[in-house]
DNA sequence: ATAACTAAAGTTAGTGACTAACACGGAGTG
DNA sequence: CACTCCGTGTTAGTCACTAACTTTAGTTAT
């Protein structure tokens, strides 16, 4: 159970850490201000000062600086604790609005640039998509272990269909600006599923 | 209403459409022989007797040039076909299964090894999920049209469901070896949506 | 039939994401 | 203090994709 705010542990470790939050961070800022497809590695690694290879040591691809996934694992925590007498979908549902609230509430700002930056981005657009569906391979394996069941097919369609609410509340919300209220279009988004 | 099976329509053209057609074809055989990834567009270039600038004159993408998408304006058809008192998932789970059954009925072998080619190669996948993307629009907008209602998020995420659906189905019968009845796989996939 | 028009295909020269191989230098360890 | 390792820089590539220009060949008009 390593919370995070780990021990300094070693000055090699933290200039390594140091470096590839630089280097998030001035990806993140050049994206924003010229767009993605405007922005170079080249550019990133200048702006970060370090040699274009360190880029490609600390992340796989462009594409990959923005992402986070810290969320995965959080959810399948919180769907091991739903009541099992929960049906899959509300327990998701529960899950999700429960992971979602914290980051709502501290991280908004943030939240909703990095998601309009997705949104509009097509290469990024299609990470995500990428990324959604390892979540629900994860997602899919929860649910499976939480009641007993194999994961079979009704189980994948459920968690396919609730990151698709996920993402359509999302994508509400940045076309509307941000000001909804996100959690009510979750909800709403959900309710669209018990017809 | 132009109907497949246009006149010879000039040389040019058909010349035009023969290099198109070569190009496809080799790119999809050298895919299957030697993987996607393994395969360069000069490799298929050479392959068509064509140089790579041809290549993309025809297709934008490497990617691209396995996609069909003559599906789309097809089931959008189909759902302004269906009876208005249907729900919209109940409408657009019959049109999509109508379309599925006749590719199901004479292609079956083709849908299969193409379908299996996008789900096992990561960056077709990715493409895939951007093409649902641009579906699920024009669903929405099909579901919006038919029943006098403004696409809602909640109609939106009906066609996302939906579409999650049909792809969990098609996942399940490539990782069954194409094995399994796809459509009784749809049905099966659309009643986890009615829970 | 030949000349003039035009669109498809080739050529060349780039950019940018990403990889492999090797060298350096400072952090960790005895 | 020496020795090892690991993060980094350098160089030289490959491959997808683009732009500018030329060549070739189908089409059209004279």
């Amino acid at each position: 159970m390593n919370r995070p705010a780990r021990p300094p542990a070693g000055l090699r470790e933290r200039k390594k850490a140091q470096t590839r939050r630089t280097i998030q961070e001035q990806a993140l800022r050049l994206f924003l201000d010229q767009g993605y497809d405007n922005t170079t590695v080249g550019q990133i690694a200048r702006a970060a000062d370090v040699s274009s290879m360190t880029f490609f040591r600390h992340f796989p691809t462009k594409e990959s600086v923005v992402e986070s996934d810290d969320y995965d694992p959080l959810v399948v925590r919180l769907i091991e604790q739903r009541p099992p007498e929960e049906t899959p979908l509300a327990a998701l549902r529960h899950a999700l609005q429960e992971g979602l609230a914290g980051v709502y509430a501290t991280d908004r700002e943030a939240l909703f640039v990095r998601t309009r930056l997705i949104l509009t981005t097509p290469a990024l657009r299609a990470r995500l998509w990428e990324n959604q569906h390892a979540t629900e391979e994860m997602l899919t394996t929860a649910l499976a272990a939480r009641c007993g069941q194999e994961p079979a097919l009704r189980l994948r369609v459920t968690a396919a269909a609730a990151l698709a609410a996920l993402t359509a509340a999302l994508t509400v919300w940045v076309e509307g600006d941000g000001e909804a209220h996100l959690p009510a279009l979750v909800e709403e988004a959900f309710a669209a599923l018990r017809p």
